[in-house]
DNA sequence: ACCCAGGGCCACT
DNA sequence: AGTGGCCATGGG
């Protein structure tokens, strides 16, 4: 089927906001997407594949000016970051039943983003370069457990874990040309991968490794996996889907104490889990990115109520504004990593 | 070889 | 209640 939307909506700024780790860029230039068990393929109508021929719109293009400035010209060559017509592998019923909800197709981000105080020059300047972005509704189990293995991982790297794990402990959903399809493991298939004699509250030292089975590059982190899962079988009203029994009568605080409970859930993966999974969107993590970001652009300091309904999103602009030229462009000069300045 | 990554736990103050 | 070392692993 296809949909139409003049909203904020662009394939390339989700798949590389860091909120979704099973999207996978195709030589038609468009999406395959794993979600919640099932596929989807998605592409914009208009984008051709692969690269462009003449001026070449992404790869390489830095324009020649010194430190790679933000490209300005919206209007410019694909400056699609605002609507269009997408082509999807699915039928009309299961896009309503499933993925207008994935995409939060309800919500205005056009209007969220106009609503950004003009006092507030940076956020809006880093919401309009990074428009197209969407907070998706995704699984509440599936987005836990990923920011559980994502610490300490840069973005390609959970990727990576995230494909080996649903490899080794989820179920086949197909195979396309090929190479088959893995869903993401339930809570009771992650139980079932390793020795289950292996407690990780005993001998943290070596719960790591699973006697020549593949630990997936979890490393320090399948002991946490393991503790969310039994977790999660354990509370299973908090994982129901659409509404129901729910998660819906925690406060933010609530919810965000109940995630806590779980070894190796802090603040910032309950709130990723909270943003991503839950769709609470005033959750605002902040990680690393994050902390350099606020400390160079808010001195004084920033303060995610003034945002309230929406904080989570202006956390988005202002993380994926942050590592502007990471995914994009890997070798222009951005700035090295600034420490704790000194002279 | 080096430094860093969408952190959190635990033992120290 | 704050802070620092440490954890396992892979990408640039």
């Amino acid at each position: 089927m296809r949909f139409e939307t003049e909203d904020d909506f662009d394939l390339d700024k989700i798949a590389g906001s860091g909120q979704c780790f099973r999207w996978t860029r195709e030589a038609d230039g468009g999406y395959r997407i794993i979600a919640s068990g099932r596929i989807l393929h998605i592409r914009k109508e208009g984008v051709n594949s692969g690269r462009t021929g003449s001026g070449g719109t992404q790869k390489g293009t830095y324009g020649g000016t010194s430190g790679g400035r933000h490209r300005e010209a919206h209007g410019g060559t694909h400056g699609e970051a605002y609507g269009g017509t997408f082509e999807l592998s699915c039928t009309e019923q299961e896009f309503q039943e499933f993925w207008h909800s994935y995409f939060d197709l309800d919500e205005d981000y056009r209007t969220l983003r106009a609503g950004i105080p003009a006092e507030d020059r940076y956020l809006r300047k880093a919401a309009e370069a990074e428009a197209g972005v969407r907070i998706l509704r995704q699984d509440p189990w599936e987005t836990l457990a990923t920011f559980i293995l994502s610490q300490r991982k840069n973005i390609p790297a959970i990727r990576q874990c995230v494909g080996k794990l649903c490899a080794a402990a989820g179920s086949r959903i197909s195979a396309e040309n090929g190479s088959e399809v893995y869903a993401f493991p339930s809570p009771e298939q992650v139980l079932g991968i390793g020795c289950p004699e292996i407690d990780p509250g005993d001998s943290p030292d070596c719960a790591y490794h699973l006697r020549g089975m593949d630990t997936c590059s979890l490393g320090y982190r399948l002991p946490y996996l393991y503790a969310a899962a039994q977790w999660a079988l354990k509370h299973p009203e908090l994982f129901i889907r659409d509404g129901g029994a729910d998660e819906a009568s925690l406060t933010d605080e609530a919810l965000q104490a109940e995630l806590c409970q779980i070894r190796g859930v802090g603040i910032k993966v309950a709130s990723c889990t909270m943003l991503f999974g839950y769709h609470r969107m005033d959750a605002f993590p902040v990680d690393v990115w994050m902390q350099r970001t606020l400390a160079e652009h808010y001195p004084k300091g920033f303060d995610p109520r003034r945002y309230s309904p929406c904080a989570g999103l202006m956390q988005q602009y202002l993380f994926m504004a942050a590592r502007e030229g990471i995914s994009r462009i890997s070798r222009c000069g951005h700035e090295g990593p600034l420490r704790k300045a000194d002279a």
